[in-house]
DNA sequence: CGATACGTCCTTTTT
DNA sequence: GGACGTATCG
């Protein structure tokens, strides 16, 4: 057949295997995402199945939208009606339609993280702990596990019976699964846990499905935890015996372990499918030689392994450029350099990435990329979704959607200011806690409450701005509604009086999220108000980003790395303590492994020029810290190193860093055709100051409105007319006196 | 009630 | 070095 033939003999095995569950060990690069879209393809041309027949699971929405497009370039069938998503959104779609049977309205919101720390901090506070005992981030994560493990929080009250902290932390967990129900809201565990529920107390669901989904596939099967676990093998396996079951992944990279994720799923999965077939492909067509040795030398080290040697038709490639600097100042000047000189080999922005442990590492990096001018574009870290007046809309567009939602309650019922303080938000508190209502509810009888006609009359005027809306909903489109909420809360007027700087970005950017509610509207058919919300509320870090963000240079964690692939790889940070992350007192050899699984990782996301870059000192925290280099570097073989810079760098005194930067400097300026002479830029720094009304090469008229700085490192903070806020390195910035 | 001023904690990694 | 919470004052 010749969908078939332009895979190799292991992938065409895999993608053309008939009944029956299957492994396949996919290596970094061999082509997995090719065989699970031939394989759809197949199973579909071939009349084994109807697309509504197959249920396929990916790890991100991005990932589901491009299998989808490949798909329609194989073969010419309408696939709309096939189940392609993410583990959640999947679960969202089944309990939309069934979440009443276990007790939940049909209209619950989803929380995220924030929501979920907000909740925790609500716990201790009503519980009357001390908040330095019981940090918030750790007790919020050990419910996260506890409820992936299915213990219950009388169970594990029970079991800690005799441990004042730990059965405090199981109050909390109680107390939080309380508060979850009366918002009537689910946090992204729950969204698997409940499916899960669902299909355990509601058989008659579950073979709904089963029957439906004759062929699951599930792509990165290493990095699923328990839960998914049950949830794949409750769809997939079906009573008569049979499990069309088709698992993609690669023990070695299994990188979320601390998330749940469960290596065993993969390691066992021939125990848990009897007669599973085991595929593995080896063949890698993404790196070098070089890099794929290199790579492999190093995932050795781990024990908990099937084993498989990744081995390419490429040529050997360049050596591993090993550089090794003194702070991370140099690791982003350096990084910065390389860039510009990679760029002289015809390769774009777009074809690098920079790759880092945490995403607080962006910072360094991202001021060096402006200096430079440099484009680039940051996936996660600051977050879009994460600003206050996107989540503030978002809070509304919430407690519109489900007005049990008390965590949105509180966020927004303040804001714009409404003359409703802490003592009468407290007394609702409490009068709701007393009566087992949500706080909106409890709103309603605010009559009842002790407290001053002015504060009744505030917050009887907030109940109806949101009853209007709530009457608007049913009546506009998401758009028009959105809009509707915008005014009517007087958000606008809020946003629009204020008159600063961050004032006039924020409406900016709620600007932008309007117009990404405009897209959805259009994109989607299913495009209410609880669609729009679930899509954000399920979209990763590598979804949000910006994909018309033309020719830019990546940066990244690893983690969200994963999957993606650049000609020129810059990892950064690879220090101990830092890459591999050790915290203080915890050597456990699983970590470690987790650790090297994530260099792993990074090192396979290049497929021509590798580099490592570690820093002898590190400010951590605003403190200097002394480095050493990774144990990951000196686990790749000396051969397919070139670590010259380090013999650049032997002299740690300033003189020597002069001479280093003076001979990228005439390379740089090479390339910097936007940027004008050092030297004249400098003088700007005497004569602009605050207020000035300045012209850039690019953007026009500003006013100066912010100076940070001395000397050549002046950042400057400029409102355009037109084009927003820009903050800009004055030195550099195309920008004279107007 | 709300604005401002300082002290404390923190950081893995993300659906 | 920054986000967030508490203290203090207008």
């Amino acid at each position: 057949m010749d969908l078939l033939n332009s895979l190799n003999d292991k992938q065409r095995e895999a993608a053309s295997h008939d009944k029956g569950p299957v492994l396949v060990i996919a290596g970094a690069g061999t082509g997995k995402t090719r065989v699970l879209t031939h394989r759809i393809a197949y199973l579909i041309k071939t009349g084994k199945a109807h697309p509504r027949e197959i249920l396929s699971i990916t790890f991100t929405n991005k990932a589901a939208n491009e299998m989808k497009e490949r798909i329609g370039q194989l073969i010419d069938y309408n696939i709309d009606r096939m189940w392609i998503g993410t583990f959640h959104s999947i679960c969202v779609r089944v309990l939309r339609k069934n979440i009443e049977k276990i007790g939940y309205d049909k209209n619950f919101v989803i929380y995220d993280t924030d929501d979920q720390k907000l909740l925790v901090k609500d716990c201790i506070k009503e519980m009357d702990l001390d908040v330095k005992k019981y940090n918030v981030n750790a007790i919020r994560s050990r419910i996260s596990n506890l409820k992936n493990s299915r213990i219950s929080p009388d169970k594990f009250i029970n079991d800690n019976y005799t441990d004042f902290y730990l059965r405090n932390v199981g109050e909390l967990y109680s107390l939080y699964e309380k508060k979850m129900k009366i918002s009537n809201a689910l946090d992204f565990d729950d969204l698997l846990i409940k499916t899960l529920s669902l299909f355990e107390n509601n058989k008659d669901v579950l073979l709904d499905y089963q029957d439906r989904f004759k062929y699951v596939l599930v792509d990165e099967y290493q990095d699923t935890n328990r839960v998914q676990y049950l949830l794949v093998r409750m769809i997939g396996k079906k009573n008569n015996g049979e499990s069309n079951v088709f698992v993609v992944g690669d023990e070695d990279q299994s990188i979320y372990g601390w998330r749940g994720a469960d290596i065993h799923n993969i390691l066992d999965f021939e125990k848990d499918f009897k007669g599973a077939k085991v595929i593995k492909l080896e063949q890698n067509y993404r790196s070098t030689d070089i890099i794929l040795n290199a790579a492999n030398s190093v995932i050795k080290n781990n024990s908990q392994r099937k084993g498989k040697n990744l081995w390419t038709d490429f040529e050997e490639g360049e050596l591993i450029r090993v550089i090794e600097v003194d702070n991370e100042k140099e690791e982003a000047f350096m990084i910065a350099s390389s860039i510009l000189k990679e760029i002289k080999n015809d390769l774009s922005y777009s074809n690098m990435a920079i790759l880092y442990r945490t995403n607080s590492q962006s910072r360094a990096l991202e001021e060096r990329l402006i200096r430079e001018g440099i484009r680039y574009k940051i996936v996660g870290g600051l977050k879009f979704y994460g600003r206050k007046e996107i989540k503030d809309i978002i809070a509304y567009l919430m407690l519109v959607q489900n007005p049990k939602d008390n965590i949105s309650f509180r966020r927004i019922i303040n804001v714009p200011r409404r003359k409703i303080g802490k003592k009468t938000i407290d007394t609702i508190q409490t009068y709701a806690n007393n009566n087992e209502l949500s706080l909106f509810e409890a709103a309603y009888e605010v009559r009842q409450m002790e407290l001053t006609s002015s504060a009744v009359k505030s917050v009887e005027k907030f109940i109806s701005i949101i009853e209007l809306l709530m009457v608007k909903k049913d009546a506009m489109s998401l758009s028009e509604f959105m809009q509707a909420i915008y005014e009517d809360t007087g958000y606008k007027a809020m946003l629009e009086s204020e008159d600063t700087i961050e004032g006039r970005s924020r409406v900016e950017n709620v600007n932008e999220f309007f117009s990404a509610a405009v897209d959805f509207e259009e994109r989607y058919e299913q495009n209410t108000l609880e669609d729009f919300l679930a899509h954000i509320s399920l979209l990763s870090d590598v979804d949000k980003t910006d994909e018309k963000a033309n020719d830019c240079v990546t940066l990244l964690t690893v983690h969200s790395a994963k999957g993606l692939e650049y000609d020129v790889v810059f990892i950064a940070g690879l220090e101990e303590k830092m890459f591999p992350i050790i915290r203080d007192n915890d050597g456990d050899d699983e970590d470690i492994e987790e650790e090297r699984r994530l260099f792993y990782v990074a090192v396979t996301r290049a497929k021509k020029t590798l580099y490592l870059s570690f820093a002898n000192e590190r400010m951590v925290f605003g403190n200097h810290m002394y480095r050493t280099k990774s144990r990951f570097i000196n686990e790749i073989p000396f051969e397919y190193l070139d670590v010259e810079e380090e013999r650049t760098y032997v002299s740690k005194t300033k003189q020597k860093k002069q001479e280093t930067k003076e001979l990228f400097k005439g390379e740089i300026d090479l390339f910097s055709d936007i940027k004008p002479k050092y030297e004249e830029n400098n003088k700007k720094t005497d004569k602009l100051c605050m207020g000035d009304k300045v012209k850039h090469k690019a953007w026009g008229i500003g006013t100066i409105v912010q100076m940070k700085g001395e000397g050549e490192d002046t950042m400057v903070t400029i409102a355009f007319e037109n084009k927003g806020i820009k903050t800009l390195m004055l030195s550099f910035a195309p920008i004279e006196k107007a």
